[in-house]
Formats: C-alpha cells, structure tokens, sequence
DNA sequence: TCTGGGGTCCTAGGACCC
DNA sequence: TCTGGGGTCCTAGGACCC
C-alpha cells in the first residue's frame, strides 16, 4: 500500500505561543529573539512583511521594530516546550504513529485512514486550533521530503487553507517546480550553490537530474536520497523512540564581555552543571569532555579562540567531577588580555549508566556519587534548578549572565504568573 | 552597546593491526 | 631500484536541521 505521510508544522511557533497569552496582539507583527536577545528566531507573517529575515540581529532593526510597534519577546523556552506538548498530544489521537521531530512539528503515518484525507487534516488542523489554540500548516505525501515540500506550499498560500496533500501527478509537478533547490529539506546553502552551478535551480529539475553518480560524488549518499524521496521512493522512514542523546553541549554567549578567569571558571561551571544534568536524565555516563572558550567574532578587537578536551579514566555523570576537570581543561586554554564572549562544554563518548567500565582505584566512592547526585536532582526538580548546587557556580549578580530584558511571564509553569482575567 | 543554542549524519584521513 | 592489502576504529571538519 502507498504510504501517506503528513507533516505537520505550528506556524511561527514561538510567536504563536506569546499572542495565545496576549490576544489583544492578534493583529501586530511579533518577533521573538534567541537568548541574550540576539537575534529573531521566530516571525510572524507581519513581521516577515516588514522585510525582518530569520536571524537577523535585533539591534540591527531596533528602529524599524519600534516605528512599526512590533512586539518583541525575549525567548520563553518553558512557555513553548508546554505548549508543544500540547500540540503532540491532541495529535496522538489523530494517527497511530507520531513522529515528534521537533518542538513545533511532526510526521503522522496516516497510511489506511479511510475517507478524505484531506479533509481528516483540516479537521486537524481545527481541533488544534480550537483545543490549543496554535494554527498549523499540514503537508501530505507519500514520502518524508514530499510532505515537507507540501507543508511549505500550504503555509504560503492562504487559499490552500493550510492543508495541501500531493494526492496527484499535477499537484506533485506543480508543488516541485514552485520549491526553489534552497527550500528543499536537506539542500542547505552550500548544496543549493553546487546545483545552481548545474543549471538545476528548483525541486522538480533536482528530482529529474540524470546523473546519478554525480550527486552521489558531489552531495554523499545524502543528496541521493533526497532525491529518491522526491521521486516518492521512501528512504526515511518514521521514527518513533526517541533515542538518547549521542553529544550534550551547554553554551552560552556573555551578557557582557568576560576578562577575567574566575568569570569564566563560573560560567563553565554552570554548562558543566546543566551538561551533566541532561546526561543524568537520560541515565548516561560520559567518556570525555570539551571545553571552548571564544571572543566575539563580530566585534573588531584581538581574536582568540580555544578548544580543548578532556578523556575520564572511567566513565561519570558526577557533576563535582565534570566540573573538576572542565576548569583544569579552561586553566591551560585561558589567557590574560582577551575580551571572551562565549563559552561552551561538551560531552561525549556518552553511554548507558549500566555499562560503566568501573576504574581499579576509582571506584570505591562510585555508589555514594550515584546517590549523591540522585539526591540533587530530586530536590532541584521539587523546589526548582540550582536550588542545590556547586559553589563553583557562583552567586548572583553575575556579568556573563545572559540578558532577557522582553521576557514573557512564566503563564503555564509558575503558579505567580498564571493569566489573570477580570 | 548590540549577531543563539543544540543537535545529527557523513566522509576523509590517520593510526593501528595482521 | 624495488616497499602489499585489507580491515577497524577514531577524530576532525563539513553540511545540514530546527
């Protein structure tokens, strides 16, 4: 049986989040900004007319927002992460198989649903609106690729009223020759040059494009397979686990510029923490670290960048040891005299808890670590992050802290912040 | 003054082994 | 002068995604 896959997509999610809670902004042009207010992560289509591109620094279109009364938000992650919830859950009603893919989108199998299934996706896409309160666009084909072309279709045409499916010859000719090669899922910037350079500028003379072996030299097996999905073969099929985190990274870049090391000792204490918090959640341990200091790339003063790792004798999810040797690693990479801007600890060689290879000397403290932690972790999930936390952090006040001068209140996870209606 | 954060996959090349 | 072949594992870097 043709597999009918569809895909679907919360329109600006972020920016939907924020008007749910403020309605009187259901006409005004809203943007929200990466963290330490960068740059625009999330537009509405009011905000896109006003000719404000995806990642374009904040302080570069300050005026133009202000002129035009846009509403700016500083990102509010615990607002759009309840909210995505949401989302997925009224979809799991719809479909036996869900792919979350990400915060605001998932692929539904809707292979052997009986009946129209274009309208069953509008009937969706209303129940979301009605029940969450967050407006979708659906693409429906019979491979991944497909109903992320169809998807982007239905966004831009109002006429389509957010639903599109491929169920034809000509709707599929039609949708692929209106995808520019850039739009495609899987062809970034740099491919999309490469094909422009073969004379190959939309989907539909992508997905005609003869030579084989030249994609697969040029694109690796990747472009290849996009190809063949946008033939309608199914190369990526849904995935449903969700599956543990092979990396954590925790980076940050300065509210204000960073001098000294014992600002940066703080700062990486704090990824360290986060870092091996999120390896705990999922009952990991870790083989190594990194950390990477850096200087603002965009700003015109002496340069520096570092990078250095850190191999465990055994593996750990300890956040007193993670710490220990993320400040040894940034002691060898820190030097006097630069401006850093930014900081970052990773973590890898990531594996299951049960698996750890027990050091000969080590291991006699490895229980009362593994309870330590488990103690931490309770009381900061019970009574909120950091509660409980290393010294080695530090206290308030910070200068790298990040900023966050727009943010929205905390509606649907803080009891001080609930909506209030008169 | 001011430019995000967190991930995955693929490939090439080096180290090492027999 | 001449210096094999095949395999695995690991890492760095590139490209891409949201």
């Amino acid at each position: 049986m043709e597999k009918v896959i569809a895909l679907v997509d919360c329109n600006s999610f972020y920016c939907s989040c924020e008007r749910l809670f403020r309605p009187d902004l259901l006409k005004t042009p809203i943007g929200v900004l990466s963290n330490n207010d960068g740059c625009f992560v999330s537009r509405t289509n009011e905000l896109k007319a006003l000719g404000v591109k995806m990642g374009e620094p904040y302080f570069k279109v300050k005026e133009l927002c202000e002129k035009n009364n846009v509403a700016v938000f500083s990102a509010n992650f615990s607002l759009y992460t309840n909210i995505s919830d949401r989302v997925m859950r009224t979809l799991i009603n719809f479909a036996p198989i869900v792919e979350v893919y990400s915060v605001d989108e998932a692929f539904l199998d809707l292979t052997g649903i009986q009946g129209n299934i274009e309208e069953y996706c509008r009937e969706i896409r209303e129940t979301i609106l009605r029940n969450v309160g967050i407006p979708v666009s659906i693409g429906i084909a019979n491979t991944k690729t497909l109903s992320k072309v169809a998807n982007k279709i239905a966004k831009n045409y109002d006429k389509l009223g957010g639903v599109l499916h491929l169920s034809s010859r000509e709707r599929i000719e039609w949708s692929l020759e209106k995808t520019k090669v850039e739009d495609i899922w899987g062809i970034g910037r740099r491919s999309s040059e490469k094909l422009n350079g073969l004379g190959v500028y939309n989907a539909k003379q992508f997905r005609d494009y003869k030579n084989e072996r030249q994609i697969q030299k040029i694109f690796t097996k990747v472009g290849r397979r996009t190809q063949d999905e946008l033939k309608g073969k199914t190369c990526l099929e849904l995935n449903t686990v969700v599956e543990k985190k092979k990396e954590i990274i925790s980076s940050r870049t300065f509210g204000a510029p960073v001098f000294d090391l014992k600002s940066l000792r703080e700062s990486i204490a704090n990824y360290a923490t986060l870092a091996s918090e999120k390896l705990r959640l999922q009952d990991s341990v870790c083989a190594s670290i990194e950390v990477v200091v850096r200087t603002n790339p965009y700003k015109n003063v002496s340069q520096y960048y570092a990078a250095k790792g850190h191999r465990f004798n055994c593996h750990t999810n300890d956040t007193r040891t993670i710490i220990k040797y993320a400040w040894r690693v940034l002691d060898e990479l820190f030097q006097q005299g630069f401006e850093y801007k930014k900081g970052m600890v990773r973590i890898s060689g990531i594996r299951d808890g049960d698996q750890c290879q027990l050091s000969l000397f080590e291991n006699s403290n490895i229980d009362k670590s593994k309870k330590l932690m488990e103690v931490i972790d309770r009381i900061n999930r019970r009574e909120g992050p950091q509660t409980i936390k290393s010294m080695a952090c530090g206290v308030d006040n910070r200068a790298w802290k990040m900023r966050q001068d727009m943010k929205s209140p905390r509606y649907v996870t803080g009891w001080n912040n609930l909506k209030k209606c008169y």
